[in-house]
DNA sequence: AAACTGTCCC
């Protein structure tokens, strides 16, 4: 379709280009809002308001008349100068108000603030009274001169005569410099003193209460317009059309403009900014379409607006082709078109295009620095971006907020914490802290290079802090690992200021990490209330915590109702078939994602690959993998290298995945050879542990928990010499073992218990109802697994230890406060131990009950004396 | 004309 596009403008190619400078593009920049004084409108607007009337000419003596007319004659041929020097040499008497009135107006065009100043003092000097027609081109004058606060006093002077045009003028001077407030209150004086406004005074009023965002006072204004007469003006709609899109009312901006009878290039260019402004940017390739078929004229904010639009949809051809139009059309020297072809080339990932671009424009600002330095950060570029930050700094271009988000999230994406720090304090030396959106591009930051302490730094000096600086708080603790910390400041806002959607999608993850069903539930039901459930991301977000949360059956539910799924819906459900240890049906669900239509990505694979190696699926698995390769070309990461390893080790396949480890064509990192090293415990082969382990610890040798693993490897074989030894290598470098640790939620209460946890008030009764358990499993055939004590102690003394794991207490304080029949859900932060899997197994089958234990790595569902995992993991 | 917060894998 968009190749159609491409060609219909090829076809409809012909359109005027001439007139695109002078049509009254008001819609778009404030700068542009007073058009009446521009080229085509000037003469009819000076003749009917300014000039002097024909019968205040006093007829006297033809000396008289001949000073003036002389004057007048200046004027008109642009003489500046002689007009002004002619006019100081004459007497009072000898001047009329038209000869006055003619030099002031010539001030104006040319823009001569000291001559203009000048006819001033003459006029004050020579006593004649400042109002009517002369105080009203003094005003003029003065705006025209840029002298605005001059140009107020005489306005203000000679208020009460003031036409509307004179209103106008002030009010679109002070929206011309951002000072919308000021325009407002002159428009509400203006109201006040029963003066009606005119169609210009309506859409420049619009403006300011678009920009301002005060959406209720534009619906009056639509109504006063109605009332007025104004509403089948087009310049008055179009600023309505304007005004809605930009308070996001998408709905009445289309159905004003399918009422407008009068369609101008503006109205048309209103529809097509106004969607892309409002993220509809196929329907603004539409408008642009439409306008082409109806031989509307285009201008140049047509094809900005259009180019941007191509850039939002990712349409290259299209581009291109506006991008040969442009060049037609003679606006390849039009610094907005540039810029605006440099980012649509970015988006559609076309680096060199875009630098092309960028080299090739005359006049660069720091628009098309910004705009390129996101084209670097896009294509994951992070320090050329940086660079190139830092030169166009050299080359004297100040940044603004743009560039400093921009540059601060290149820091963010490429981890350089480092760097980072330095932008800020670049940006602490020239005082744009206090800017909002720069702190909390500043958080971001922090939060992505891992650093909570200073992104917190940041958000606690933010005076008035907005929905974004806490969903980036919220969301920098839930990625870095601080779920707490994370459910702690939700807590804290919600005192402050109203959540959304991103809000929540935010916070869920630290409940999944948290292991959180009832918390999670809790945001649930907040998320239906108020209505953030249809958004995608959020129900995506949900799935994942109920997933995380143990809660696979609820997953499904969500993940069944979404009637238009994305890669990341998919592969949530993928991933969460593979952590309960449902191979597949992850399977299945990858397959019916085909089917859709949905293209996987690296991270699908990732979760496709886990899933199989979970569940034992070999062949699956190594056909996933090939088709990863063939038929998707895509290159495998060290992940989906890391799947394959854990998958062939898992099942028994140690000396292949020892091959495919050294055949790889990437530097395989610790955990590739940490998967192995796993397999190497599943499945007994101390020798090659012995060799793997010299290659973990080369890579991580301060990962305590690899040294663990080869001492239970040792343990396992009863090689207690070797076990000693490597305590004792842990000792040497200081390392510790991070401490086991289990909890439970009951009545969205946590309980955490940490090994042979004695402290905790149930102590008595969780340790008793464990040790029955062992007498009963026992008497039933069971011995205890003591390979993991990893001490070499009697006997008796292993199996205390044993009891004592952490997952067994919160397993037995759950069956001990939980409703009967209720499942049992308990998180450990490491690998569940072989001892309490079967005293797990055990239990479920006992006591009744389903238990669900989320350990480091997979979820482990025990019902009726089984597990889920088949007693692989 | 450009920018800051969001869901998935390891």
């Amino acid at each position: 379709m968009l190749l159609t596009m491409a060609k219909s403008i090829t076809n409809f190619g012909t359109y005027s280009t001439c007139n695109c400078h002078t049509s009254e593009a008001n819609y778009a920049k404030p700068r542009n809002c007073f058009i009446f004084f521009q080229q085509p409108s000037r003469k009819y607007f000076l003749s009917s308001y300014l000039d002097v009337p024909r019968s205040s000419t006093r007829v006297g003596a033809f000396a008289k008349l001949d000073e003036n007319t002389k004057i007048c004659k200046f004027c008109e041929v642009g003489d500046l100068r002689n007009a002004v020097e002619l006019l100081r040499m004459s007497q009072k008497s000898e001047l009329d108000l038209n000869a006055y009135s003619s030099i002031l107006q010539l001030c104006a065009e040319h823009k001569c603030l000291q001559e203009g100043k000048m006819v001033h003092s003459v006029i004050s000097s020579n006593g004649i009274p400042i109002e009517g027609v002369l105080g009203a081109k003094l005003v003029f004058m003065y705006v025209s001169c840029g002298a605005l606060r001059e140009g107020r006093r005489i306005f203000d002077h000679i208020l009460s005569d003031n036409k509307v045009f004179l209103w106008n003028l002030m009010m679109s001077e002070y929206a011309k410099i951002g000072d919308y407030r000021e325009s407002i209150y002159l428009f509400k004086k203006m109201q006040k003193l029963g003066i009606t406004g005119n169609s210009y005074t309506f859409s420049c009023i619009l403006k300011c209460f678009a920009t301002l965002g005060r959406v209720g006072e534009c619906k009056r204004i639509h109504g006063c317009v109605y009332k007025l007469g104004f509403g089948s003006y087009n310049t008055v709609v179009n600023s309505l059309i304007a005004t809605y899109f930009k308070s996001g009312e998408v709905d009445s901006a289309h159905k004003l403009f399918d009422e407008l009878g009068d369609r101008d290039v503006v109205s048309w260019n209103s529809m097509i900014s106004g969607c892309v402004m409002n993220g509809f940017s196929h329907s603004a390739l539409e408008f642009f379409v439409q306008m082409l078929i109806l031989r509307v004229g285009v201008d140049l904010a047509t094809l900005v607006n259009s180019v941007a639009a191509c850039a939002n949809v990712g349409s290259l051809s299209l581009g291109r082709a506006l991008h040969g139009q442009g060049v037609k059309a003679c606006f390849s020297r039009e610094v907005m078109f540039n810029n605006t072809l440099l980012d649509m080339y970015s988006k559609c990932g076309n680096l060199n295009d875009a630098i092309q671009a960028f080299e090739k424009m005359g006049q660069k600002t720091v628009v098309s620095w910004t705009s390129l330095i996101a084209a670097y950060v896009r294509e994951g570029l992070y320090d050329d971006a940086i660079r190139l930050f830092y030169e166009m700094e050299s080359k004297g271009v100040s940044p603004d907020v743009y560039s400093m988000t921009s540059v601060l999230h290149a820091c963010a994406c490429g981890n350089s914490l480092d760097k980072g720090r330095d932008v800020h304090n670049y940006i602490r030396k020239n005082n744009m802290a206090l800017c909002l959106p720069v702190s909390n591009a500043l958080m971001d930051m922090y939060a992505k290079c891992g650093s909570m302490e200073e992104a917190y730094l940041v958000f606690s000096q933010i005076p008035v802090k907005d929905i974004v600086s806490w969903n980036t708080m919220i969301g920098g603790y839930s990625k870095n690992s601080l779920p707490n910390e994370a459910l702690k400041l939700f807590a804290e806002m919600q005192k402050e200021s109203r959540p959304d959607g991103i809000t929540m999608a935010c916070l869920l993850p630290a409940c999944g990490s948290l292991a959180a069903l009832e918390i999670g539930r809790g945001i649930h039901g907040c998320i239906l209330r108020n209505g953030y459930s249809s958004e995608l991301h959020v129900a995506n977000a949900l799935i994942d915590m109920y997933v995380k949360c143990g809660s696979l059956v609820h997953a499904r539910l969500l993940f069944d109702m979404i009637p238009e799924k994305d890669l990341i819906t998919w592969t949530v459900m993928i991933s969460g078939c593979g952590m309960h240890g449902l191979g597949n049906e992850a399977i299945a669900t990858f397959q019916k994602m085909r089917i859709a239509g949905i293209k996987p990505d690296e991270i699908t694979f990732t979760s496709i690959l886990y899933a199989c190696s979970h569940s034992g699926l070999l062949n699956e698995g190594w056909g996933f993998f090939n088709s990863m390769i063939s038929e998707c070309n895509m290159e495998p990461k060290l992940e989906h290298y890391a799947c394959m390893v854990d998958l062939l080790a898992r099942t028994g396949n140690l000396s292949k995945a020892y091959n495919l480890i050294e055949t790889m064509p990437i530097k395989p990192d610790a955990t590739i050879w940490g998967a192995l090293l796993c397999g190497c415990r599943i499945h007994h082969d101390v020798e090659l542990a012995e060799k793997v382990a010299e290659h973990v610890f080369e890579l991580e040798p301060d990962n305590a928990g690899y040294y663990v693993l080869l001492a239970n490897i040792y343990a396992e074989a009863e090689k207690w010499e070797e076990v000693k030894k490597l305590r004792e290598r842990i000792g040497k470098r200081g390392l510790k073992k991070s401490p086991g640790c289990s909890w439970i939620e009951v009545q969205g209460k946590f309980t955490t218990f940490v090994s042979a946890d004695t402290a905790h008030p149930q102590a008595k009764s969780i340790f008793s109802l464990l040790n029955n358990l062992r007498i009963k499993m026992k008497n039933e055939g069971h011995s205890p697994k003591m390979r993991y004590a990893l001490i070499n102690a009697g006997d008796m003394e292993k199996e205390v230890a044993l009891c004592g794991h952490s997952e067994k207490l919160a397993m037995a304080f759950g069956i001990l406060n939980l409703p009967s029949g209720r499942t049992i859900r308990v998180a450990k932060n490491l690998r569940v131990c072989d001892d309490c899997h079967e005293m797990a197994k055990f239990m479920s089958k006992t006591t009744r009950r389903e238990i669900i234990l989320r350990d480091s790595n997979r979820f482990h569902h025990f019902k009726d004396g089984f597990c889920s995992c088949r007693d692989f993991w």
